[in-house]
DNA sequence: CTGAAAGCGCTTACAG
DNA sequence: CTGAAAGCGCTTACAG
């Protein structure tokens, strides 16, 4: 449909300079060199014709598509515009363009769908758990260039990732809980299973208690799944079943959100009765009542640097292997601080 | 980068079948017959080749990208999540890839840059002030499909829009504010030049004001930006310049983030002396302090809605050339409902 | 500095 | 049902 009979192609601005489509097309990409009084006709040819160069025609001559991918599962979260933003503009910054897609699933095949391959695009940036294993294993033996953001590949394979410090930032801030709010029963929700963050911001909070002398309880820890719903029926089953705890670190914000709905449902106070905190930083937190205490994730530059490092691959630069940007605590009022004692 | 001499093609599939390379064509794309023992054993050489059709070979070979663009200037926002995943999804669902661009700026041309239109999409969705005037007629007369987004076209110039019913929703609203909670100097936050929801909200707005017989108060509208610090500083302002108004209508939840904010360094009460309402409905409106009365924008559908009349308009099927979608008032604590008198 | 020609990996009438 | 061949709009050695 788009280009018509009519489309005015390399041949059409050949003709009418006189010059070869060769000259052209050098002079298109600056490459070789053009007299000045050529390029000035070609230009205004160009500009007369109104000639667009197909970047399609393009990709086919050099094989290259000049443009990266980003597969990814629930583009409507919250995390997801800043993310966006920070990639979409080192791609462009480096001269290339983004595809997105969410990882749709194949039901007859079972397993994620891949509509973003070497066959469309230069490399691909992953988001965890959005990209089945067989095909993981498929590009990577083309050498096919990925990057893993929030998540690290499969044993054995030798694909950068770039995600947030979550071990230290989630021990500092449990640590906080029990040193300056006295809180001896925390609560820790998970996230999805797929998701290390969780997993790390679980060592984080164990390693919390035991630095304090606290007892692993099994029972303090749910399953939360950064998600806002999961959280909130989490804690009201917590309650339910007769559990206490005085702090819930809730994984991420989003579930922290639940926590705090869950919480005011049950008339269980925050901070007095139970502490709570989260972590990202979304925008939203500020704005919470009360206000959130979490970790500052550095949503956009993880995205900024994930387009940079598969940028890097694809043009075989040397690349670091794991980037853990990172992350900063955030005190409001959801665990306590400025709290008039 | 991507495809080295070792990339395999259809005719690695041709050859090792003993097929045709024309044959292999019709069977992957499902066109005229094949029988089915050829189709067997292409399929079969297909998965032990690992063979993936070069989109971009197909592309230039069928004049057709089978993409849509999408150019936005701040990917950052909080919109932007929904309205993309309405997009995404419908645009996947019809066999179209999605390539998203912010609009960036040339400066020596003075004018916004594109790095999308007929030369590497089939069809661009475009948001308000996002692409440059002369572009927007250069692909119009080029016949490009174009779908506008919270926006609609220049004078004269035939192209679809898509956004949200502004106008009566704002009318409602601050017909709302006037007749049940006695407001009689609401402020009107003003959103940038260029878009034109603010247009119609200020419409709405002026039409509520004089069907309760209220003057036009031109020093009770600002400029607000649908912005946070704009809008803050705005208030501030206003509070400043001893202009007395008892409700504010922040233009859009943005804005009311930071009118919030303001009123509550001011030390106003929100409802009780200023009630503050917005537009969107966005996810953090229902979390702020006190709870956000606004309107819903069905964002999400915007963005399917667009991307479904772009690609019914490349398929040259009839489109609706204005699209207006229903918003609804959504009643919190932020306007005086539900507050103990 | 410029041109002729092959090639990128497909699709699509046209024949049979 | 299948194949030979031209063509999509560029780029890139290779010559000159």
């Amino acid at each position: 449909m788009t280009r018509r009979k009519d489309t005015i192609t390399i041949r059409d601005v050949a003709q009418k300079t006189g010059f070869s489509v060769a000259t052209i097309s050098r002079y298109i990409n600056k490459v070789g060199n053009v007299s000045p009084d050529t390029a000035n006709r070609i230009q205004n040819v160009m500009d007369e014709l109104n000639y667009f160069p197909s970047a399609i025609a393009r990709k086919l001559a050099t094989r290259r598509t000049e443009t990266i991918g980003l597969v990814i599962n629930e583009i409507a979260g919250d995390y997801v515009a800043p993310l966006l933003s920070g990639i979409e503009s080192t791609a462009r910054k480096n001269g290339y363009d983004l595809l997105i897609a969410s990882a749709g699933y194949d039901r007859r095949r079972k397993r994620p769908t891949v509509s973003l391959g070497p066959f469309n695009v230069d490399g691909l940036l992953v988001f965890a758990g959005t990209l089945a294993d067989d095909h993981i294993y498929s590009f990577y033996q083309q050498k096919f260039p990925m990057v893993f953001i929030h998540s690290t590949p499969p044993q054995g394979l030798n694909i950068p990732g770039v995600t947030v410090e979550n071990k230290a930032a989630s021990f500092n801030l449990v640590s906080h809980l029990i040193r300056k709010h006295d809180k001896q029963r925390v609560v820790y929700l998970r996230g999805p299973l797929e998701m290390e963050d969780s997993h790390w911001r679980e060592q984080g909070y164990l390693e919390a208690l035991h630095a304090a002398g606290l007892p692993e309880e099994p029972e303090l820890v749910a399953q939360g799944n950064f998600s806002r719903d999961t959280a909130r029926s989490a804690i009201h089953k917590l309650v339910q079943s007769g559990v206490t705890f005085d702090a819930v670190f809730a994984g991420d914000d989003e579930a922290a959100v639940g926590v705090l709905q869950a919480l005011s449902e049950t008339g269980l106070r925050v901070p007095e009765e139970i502490a709570v905190v989260g972590f990202d930083d979304q925008r939203l937190a500020e704005f919470l009542s009360p206000s959130l205490t979490t970790v500052k994730s550095p949503i956009e530059q993880v995205g900024a640097h994930g387009a940079q490092t598969l940028v890097d691959l694809i043009s075989g630069k040397p690349v670091k292997e794991l980037l853990l940007l990172p992350t900063k605590l955030v005190f409001r009022r959801s665990c306590g601080c400025g709290l008039a004692k």
